[in-house]
DNA sequence: GCCGTTTTCGGCCCGACTGTTTTCAGTCG
């Protein structure tokens, strides 16, 4: 079956073929719009198509919709290998090099003759660019660079899954507000949209000294090259292989500045036609009205400005939120601060975070009023309850408190009862299994569905039965930071959620520092659109006390 | 190739940085 994911691949590289071959600019911008779209689309192409609205989805018109009919139905496009034909295989390759794109790829192949990454190894190597036009040292330099870190598979080219960038970015934040004069550090791009995956990190900062931010930026440790500098923006390359994009601006146009870096690409395009159709300009410095900047200090004041209530960064994909945002129907989605509570968290077995007090200092940092603590339920399950209860604090500071909960985890119905202390019970699904019965006496404790993650992408895509047990039980689902394992993503969410599912986000922690991964948790279910009525904010009360012990 | 309550033709977002240039093209986001 075709996913869309193959189509997307297609369309790119039908682009970049078509770039290759100089065709025009908008020709080539349509395919890796079209491309783009499809990403973000959430949906399976098959059923749009089953229902004939392949030419509702935004940027595919008659000949893109033929396309993609012809490779559902065929699994072919006879127009790509066409074009396939017309261009070296390796000549793609060559534009992953940084400051390689179309223009010199092509002019690699037609005037130095060679066909892919190894080929152009040897050329450099043996001289044949110099004195070639357009090419000087550094210039030769920074390609013989760019093919051992091709060769090395370090090219920072490839995208991340949200949490890993986001565990990353939190660390530069952390680094760079200790050692630089920043009065303001956000990370804008496609992590602050919450997408699935992150191919580089885009930092903003409101500094009055940008000279010593960019000092410091530029002495990160870990960083591999730098790969621009200029006095509002640099770019370097760090160890991990992720590059990294810093600018430093004004207040008066940290607003603009973060609307534009945030995206993404196809909304601020449809942003900026807007504007311009009002007479309007906008760019990373504000909204203008000729010279005048009429807004910029907030993203609030640039959607006003442009006639639009705020949207949300998790929606920002030019799926038609612009268009709800001028009808003033921007959905209302769930907010992190009315999050109560975390429900499955692991306390390991040694070290500080074997006990809760650690535990308990974080939750209250994150405005929890409770927190679950899960054990594997088996024999041992009532006595790690125990020893752990007493101690459970209650209070911390003067006035807040915080209430230590217990859960066990097992899979589907367990022949063992709730050990005694158990307040809720967190099911796992199980790998390509069907849903186990489970009879829900009225008395018995809440569940949920917990995920299980898998690190095999198949394992994942092929747990299907668990979705029809959520919904055939009315078992709120857990949804934790890691969609690659769990395949738990926006889209699926939105789905989910369309089909009256509600969930219980956490951030499945094992140390308690982690219990802020819990924002990678909720920017998910905002980017599957996700409202504050869908989300459990704590365990149900009227929970009972008591249970009977087992014996 | 897409798109349209000013258009079915003629537009298509906007700016920073780099390298090699004497004023700019290419790349990138």
């Amino acid at each position: 079956m075709a996913s869309n994911a193959e189509v997307e691949r297609i369309f790119v590289e039908i682009g970049d073929l078509l770039d290759l071959l100089g065709e025009q600019r908008f020709k080539v911008e349509a395919y890796r719009r079209a491309a783009r779209t499809l990403e973000s689309l959430g949906e399976p192409l098959e059923r749009i198509a089953a229902r004939g609205e392949l030419e509702r989805i935004p940027g595919i018109g008659d000949a893109l919709e033929a396309k993609i009919r012809e490779y559902l139905s065929t699994g072919r496009l006879e127009y790509l290998e066409k074009l396939r034909q017309q261009v070296p295989p390796g000549i793609r390759e060559l534009m992953r090099l940084p400051g390689v794109g179309p223009k010199t790829a092509r002019r690699f192949w037609v005037e130095i003759g060679v066909e892919g990454p190894l080929e152009l190894a040897q050329a450099v190597e043996a001289g044949r660019l110099r004195g070639v036009a357009g090419f000087g040292e550094r210039k030769i330099e920074q390609l013989r660079q760019g093919l051992a870190a091709l060769g090395a598979g370090v090219d920072g080219g490839s995208r991340r899954p949200l949490l890993d960038a986001w565990e990353i970015a939190e660390e530069l934040r952390e680094r760079l507000r200790a050692s630089a004069p920043v009065d303001e550090l956000v990370v804008a791009g496609s992590l602050r949209r919450s997408r699935e995956t992150v191919g580089d990190l885009d930092l903003l900062a409101i500094s009055r000294e940008p000279a010593k931010v960019f000092a410091s930026f530029l002495a990160l440790p870990g960083l591999i090259e730098v790969r621009s500098k200029g006095d509002t923006k640099s770019t370097i390359l760090l160890a991990p292989g992720i590059q990294v994009d810093l600018r430093v601006l004004e207040p008066e146009s940290f607003g603009a500045a973060l609307q534009y870096f945030t995206g993404s690409k196809d909304h601020n395009v449809h942003l900026r036609t807007l504007a311009r159709e009002k007479g309007l300009k906008v760019n990373e410095y504000g909204v203008f009205r000729e010279e005048e900047r009429v807004a910029g200090r907030t993203e609030e004041e640039v959607y006003a400005a442009l006639g639009l209530a705020p949207i949300p960064p998790e929606i920002r994909e030019n799926h038609g939120e612009v268009e709800a945002a001028a009808a003033g129907q921007v959905p209302t989605l769930f907010e992190r601060s009315s999050l109560r509570t975390d429900l499955h968290l692991h306390l390991p077995l040694q070290g500080e975070d074997a006990a809760l007090a650690p535990w308990a200092e974080r939750a209250l940092g994150l405005g929890y009023s409770e927190l679950g603590v899960v054990v594997e339920n088996d024999d041992e399950a009532a006595e790690r309850i125990r020893r752990l209860r007493p101690t459970a604090p209650t209070t911390a500071g003067a006035k807040t408190t915080l209430r230590v909960r217990f859960g066990v985890e097992q899979e589907g119905a367990s022949p063992l009862p709730p050990p005694e202390g158990a307040e809720y019970i967190l099911l796992r699904p199980s790998v390509g299994g069907t849903p186990p019965k489970t009879e829900a006496p009225a008395e018995s404790l809440p569940r949920f569905l917990g995920h299980l993650e898998a690190e095999d992408p198949a394992a994942v895509a092929g747990r299907v039965g668990w979705v029809e047990w959520a919904l055939r039980d009315r078992l709120p689902v857990e949804v934790g930071p890691r969609p690659e394992r769990t395949g738990l993503d926006s889209g699926s969410l939105r789905s989910l959620a369309a089909r009256g599912v509600r969930f219980l986000p956490s951030a499945r922690s094992e140390r308690s520092r982690e219990l802020a991964r819990i924002a990678v948790s909720v920017g998910l279910l905002r980017r599957g659109a996700v409202s504050a009525t869908q989300v459990l904010l704590g365990l149900p009360e009227g929970t009972p006390k008591k249970r009977r012990a087992r014996t």
